[in-house]
DNA sequence: CTTTACTACTTAACATGTTTAGTAAATTGT
DNA sequence: ACAATTTACTAAACATGTTAAGTAGTAAAG
């Protein structure tokens, strides 16, 4: 067809530019965790857990980007492998608040190296700048009210 | 914790960054996507295949992000619904080559106005100049050796 | 020409994505 | 105070994501 008639190229429709942009990114980390059992879900997880400290689900769900139903399976996995622990919220007991463990934390600082190596071979080829650029840019695309 | 101690912030890491990106874009697209009973991926699969014509699968899957075994399936039910059509490559019959149908291009015909409009409400927002920017990063981000 | 390796897919199994429905706890309206 | 609504999550069902293994056709090596 080669038309373009209908839509944009998808090379320039921003939900496949951003998924294929991602792949490209991912794939090296994806390479990584399967070397420690973990998904990326998990990953994501994990990190949301550090920087935030004990906070709920929801919370964790829209900063991992995780709807609540696969966050509920996830969690449970996660707890019996020891890696967060969860507790009934004390004023309002419909919350679940979690937080990372000692050996949640324990595998993230196992693989920065690895995955600040990811970032440093990326940003070796694109330029800090354009890295910064990007990130920018997809904040505030994060922004926009639609 | 807030300590930003083991790791970057993740919302200046790229997988989050780009994921939660994404996340914003999708949110319209999937509602309009559920009523019409079409999947984000055949979505996807329809616009590749809109776009470039007869190909083979691999190739499909390269352009949509899709692996082969998930492809396999979705153009199992596709294929049913009449929305492709698949035939044996002639000189190599190891291919499946994937065309889309006019039921096919039709639903793409039909939703055109809808997609332009989720478009044009993000541009209205951050500007033309700024998407174009965030377009060529993320082909840019697309084209690096990890 | 035959063995070997590779390619394009398919199948199967299990994890996650996504929608709908359900439950219990908190909040709101009167 | 009490019914209605909302919130935070869980359960279930089906689609897709992901990995490993299998199949058939093709290309390469000897």
């Amino acid at each position: 067809m080669n038309r373009q008639s209908h839509t944009t190229r998808t090379s320039r429709a921003l939900p496949i530019a951003l998924l294929r942009a991602r792949e490209t990114v991912m794939a090296p980390i994806r390479d990584m965790l399967q070397g420690i059992q973990l998904t990326e879900q998990k990953w994501r997880i994990l990190r949301v857990l550090d920087e935030m400290g004990e906070v709920e689900q929801s919370t964790i769900a829209n900063e991992a980007c995780l709807l609540l139903p696969s966050l509920t399976r996830i969690l449970r996995t996660m707890e019996t492998d020891g890696q967060i622990s969860r507790r009934q919220g004390s004023t309002d007991k419909r919350r679940t608040m979690v937080k990372i463990t000692d050996e949640g934390r324990q595998i993230l600082e196992e693989n920065l190296a690895t995955s600040l190596a990811i970032h440093n071979t990326i940003e070796a080829q694109m330029g800090q700048e354009k890295i910064d650029n990007l990130l920018d840019l997809l904040e505030e695309l994060q922004a926009v009210k639609v």
